[in-house]
DNA sequence: ATTCGCATTAACCAATTGGTTAAACCGTAT
DNA sequence: ATACGGTTTAACCAATTGGTTAATGCGAAT
């Protein structure tokens, strides 16, 4: 840390750091005021308690999650490129912050009402429902019924999110250092892609 | 618990569900000793600590979380019929310990070194290479070129298993209860093993 | 120079938590 | 009956942890 940001900046990004790293549970007051380099009472006097530093943290970070959902599916180009585009982003988007996914799934099944909460007022359905529209009618009646939405929806989210989840078990399972697996996770995007517009006769 | 299994046995079972739910940062040992009903001190008679006693179930879930793969691989049916299998196995598996992935990949996290050292042993490697000459041998050149073992593997394992992590998030996203994801993660198997198929021109 | 108000700190506190201990329990062999 | 062994329990302990407090620092306004 170290770096000359406002007392109330250097906590949260050292309740980020802590939080997304250790979780609620696991994480320690005292580290992240180690982190930001303050008094552990500091915290307290910023934010007043530790659950509401959480879930200002929590909240930032759902937010971001599904932002890059957000101004995709607003314009009008065709549906092959709001896929490519969806998969790139997103992608490169977890790729800065590879423990989101993990921190953020890890916290919802630990309380499950929360999901509800804090994702209701969002314009998730909205995002949703272009989405859609716009699967709809790209697909014929025949590949819509072989497909339906929720399951390419399910496909999507999947490919791209987990592999970076599930890193441990995949560098030990094909044997590769953490330099090689991200000369996979990169090469992905495109497979990605390909496997997705396949899956709906859209190959390009 | 009531049940009349002996202690150690009784503790092991509360142990699994508590830490299976609340990590083992948020997990006390409080909770598991009123699970399985019995005196807090008799979780250090039996397992001398908490992390013995994690260590313990951790080994057994991870064991559990790669057995699918096992028995699969060895005999000598053509390719698109083992990943069928394996879609299915893994799919059922998860479904009934849909908290397990999740559990283990937030402890590999924690703590980097615990992948090797709990997989090394496996024979993890073993499995894998049988599977990638099945993979191999099944495909053209030019199909393997296209997609690559790692990718495919990467692919299979995500369509499988993080639909069931992602339940809190595709819940909101998708606007479905319980039940009704249920319903699309059974339909899901077919449609996993169909899109796998097709990535690698096997439909059948 | 003094006052005022926010920022910061060290010391402290109460509750929680993993772990220990010594005594009690209880079926079995003597 | 008694002694013995593993098992179970309640009480206890030391360390950790989230949170509080009272005192101090310190720049700006008076």
């Amino acid at each position: 840390m170290a770096k000359d940001l406002s007392t109330e900046e250097k906590i949260k990004q050292a309740a980020k750091k802590i939080f997304m790293q250790k979780g609620l549970a696991g994480a320690r007051m005292q580290d992240i005021a180690d982190e930001a380099e303050i008094n552990k009472a500091m915290l307290h006097y910023y934010f007043r308690s530790k659950q509401q530093l959480f879930d200002l943290i929590f909240e930032e970070k759902i937010v971001q999650l599904f932002s890059t959902l957000g101004g995709l599916f607003l314009d009008a180009s065709p549906l092959d490129e709001k896929i490519k585009l969806f998969v790139e982003k997103q992608s490169d988007m977890i790729a800065d912050f590879p423990s989101l996914p993990l921190f953020v799934l890890n916290e919802l099944w630990q309380n499950p009402t929360l999901a509800e909460e804090k994702l209701k007022d969002k314009p998730l359905h909205l995002i949703r429902e272009k989405f859609r529209s716009a699967y709809d009618e790209a697909l014929t009646d025949e590949a819509r019924e072989q497909l339906p939405f929720e399951q390419f929806l399910l496909n999507m989210m999947s490919l791209i999110i987990y592999p970076f989840m599930a890193r441990p078990i995949f560098k030990s399972m094909i044997e590769v250092d953490d330099h090689q697996f991200d000369q996979i996770l990169s090469e992905r995007k495109q497979q990605v892609t390909k496997l997705l517009l396949q899956s709906i006769k859209l190959d390009s």
